[in-house]
DNA sequence: ATTTCATATGAAATAATATTCATAAGTAGT
DNA sequence: ACTACTTATGAATATTATTTCATATGAAAT
């Protein structure tokens, strides 16, 4: 088992499609084939960006016949989009720098 | 003003120096000098990491004489730190994998 | 106005990361 | 055992980010 640094953590984090993978996961589960098809992007890109996010556990892994079903680990992922939310609409927003 | 966005914020977090730089701003605001002191690192590195993170409103700057005294954006940066901090331990220590 | 100190900035050089491509590995069916 | 299908992986290449270096800016003091 792998032991993620912050900076792995954030370094994860801070990669778009990365970071659509992880948006697509929130609606649910699927498999490597289904994430590529409506993202567009190469198999082997996908499955390498899932390596990132599995190694850092922001996501989990099972077994379904030939596929694989990618889900999120929602105990983290869920309450950190909801912070980085917050932060980045309070500076998009002109009610919060109008104090 | 600038407008994060979800990228800028996890790319901004996920360098070591960065993450360094707000650790000391955890403790107390301090001038740029200061920072460049205790970390034993190049003025102009400083300078530049430091933008990234103000673009970023993880800091703020106060002007003080030739000083420009940086701060943390606790607002933020507490609950973030925290719960990363969270989620790292979970996976480093045997507990939360014996279940 | 010029010197000094503190910090910022632009651009070139360097370092780190991501993507691509070819191929391997695993599974299920025949 | 062979084929088809799904996903993983290694290594070369391409892309992106960081650092460095030279210099600019700005404030205070003489």
């Amino acid at each position: 088992m792998k032991c993620p640094s912050y900076n792995l953590f954030f370094e994860t984090m801070s990669s778009k499609l990365r970071v659509k993978i992880l948006d697509l996961l929130m609606k649910k589960p699927m498999p490597v084939n289904e994430i590529t098809k409506i993202l567009k992007e190469e198999q082997s890109k996908v499955s390498h960006n899932l390596k990132r996010l599995h190694d850092c556990h922001f996501i989990e892994v099972e077994r379904k016949g030939k596929e694989r079903i990618y889900s999120l680990n929602k105990k983290t992922m869920v309450p950190l989009m909801k912070l980085v939310e917050k932060h980045v609409q309070c500076y998009c927003k002109k009610e919060c720098y109008k104090k």
